[in-house]
DNA sequence: TCATTTAATTTCATATTATGGACATTAAAC
DNA sequence: GTTTAATGTCCATAATATGAAATTAAATGA
């Protein structure tokens, strides 16, 4: 999913194929052994064997008693440091509190991760069926809601670049993978003003997404309203009026003026 | 604090060099700038220059309009994966949630982390009064319960040699900075069964701690039930006798044979 | 049990990358 | 406008990272 997407320093080759070497451990379903590793990566033996040592040797990976690996506690301990740093966390959380209990579903709140983004607070309902996902999923820029809304309030020329260079892999059956249809739903959604997904980033959940502006207009993050669709009422200005407007709060808070 | 504790990889050199400023960027109180690093780090201002533009062209840093370095995205993302290849915490979720049911103060799950523990999991009490942890959060092995509690549960040459590397800094007033007073209150730990902890690690918090082991006898994790000092009870034994039966739960599905 | 095959680990000559002294550019302060 | 401070870049070469080959360990099959 996030292959060879980031930009390769110069002087810093060998670096980026650690990490590289990371994401293909945190990608995979199963722990892989070196012999997995050795297939999917298109390192050598010898040197993905010191990769690997060397990730180890940082806590950022481990190995088990079948020699099999896993990501390590590092990882957890440099993302809580991450999201203590994310002032927009701090700064959103008592509206997107008060958007959950106005409509009594869950809100998340999404920023840019490279290609894709990644829910970096989660406002749960307190209803009984909820949302799988947690702080830490990833979601596509195409088939989320906070990914059009994202991707709505970038500069068009920014924003279809980024399209451009989407996988725009299907998520669902529902999921659109056409890069075109996609442009066109943004002018779509720059005028109303919100995004909507329904069940193409997961089965039986629908969103509606905005974006949060800063101080020089650009989206800071996106929010999203998650609806099992079974509960979804008629009658969807119940959920993006309430969104917008929090949305905007925040929007003003940091620093964006109208 | 985790200063230099990372064995470095022969052939791996530069990598090390470069999670290490990552740490840096993580341990600062303020974003700091590329002068701030170039202080803080060993390198030489080109060197340290491309570090930082290798790390941010992969997303575990960023920069700030004012040119100031956080933690990127990128880091949740990853740390969801090493979460959700954890699998200690499903084992121990459910006796978790009992242990915090019965004694209704707030349960915490820690792993290993280089020199420390980080919390991994966290079911926290439905009191009004809570902790501030999350997880994420790194507790030091000395002033800890769950620290304290994971020592007593290695083999004493391991955990004498691991003692001798720590550096012991206070976290309180109350914080014992003694290797040796610490040794010998690891014999009390392991006879008794649970480690004990009052104000040593955070002010007005008092812990209990109890290993979880493994297959192999091996300490594999920890617990600790938290408890704000005004709500501790004179008998403590209702803490302890519950923590120790719910690491021995989860020790026993972990394999563990007494 | 033993021989063979496969997988993991290590070595070391050298190709390649990463380094840092020197310099350039930009931003901020006076 | 000038000076100082901070950030950014270049390139010769020192140092590190690489990978072919060797060694060791583990798994498999007769």
């Amino acid at each position: 999913m996030s292959e060879g997407i980031s930009e390769v320093i110069k002087g810093a080759k060998s670096f980026s194929r650690s990490i590289k070497v990371l994401q293909l451990i945190a990608d995979q379903g199963q722990p892989p052994s070196l012999g997995d590793l050795l297939e999917s990566s298109e390192l050598t033996r010898p040197t993905l064997y010191r990769v690997l040592s060397a990730l180890e040797a940082e806590g950022l990976i481990l190995r088990n008693g079948n020699k099999r690996y896993k990501l390590g506690s590092r990882l957890v301990s440099l993302a809580h440091r991450a999201l203590a740093q994310t002032d927009i966390r701090d700064a959103a959380r008592g509206t997107l509190e008060q958007l959950r209990d106005t409509l009594g579903e869950t809100v998340h709140l999404a920023i840019c991760n490279r290609n894709e983004l990644v829910y970096i607070d989660k406002i749960e309902s307190l209803e009984l069926v909820r949302m799988s996902s947690s702080i830490g999923t990833r979601v596509p820029f195409h088939s989320s809601a906070v990914g059009k809304a994202f991707l709505a309030a970038l500069d068009s020329t920014k924003a279809h670049a980024l399209i451009d260079s989407l996988p725009m892999s299907p998520m669902t059956e529902h999921s659109g993978t056409s890069k075109e249809s996609l442009k066109s739903y943004l002018k779509q959604v720059k005028s109303q003003g919100y995004s909507f997904e329904s069940e193409e980033n997961e089965k039986g959940i629908v969103c509606f997404g905005a974006a949060i502006l800063n101080a020089n207009r650009q989206p800071e993050a996106s929010v999203s309203v998650s609806v099992p669709k079974f509960r979804l009422k008629e009658d969807h200005n119940d959920y993006t009026v309430s969104l917008m407007a929090a949305c905007e709060a925040i929007s003003r808070e940091l620093g964006w003026i109208e």
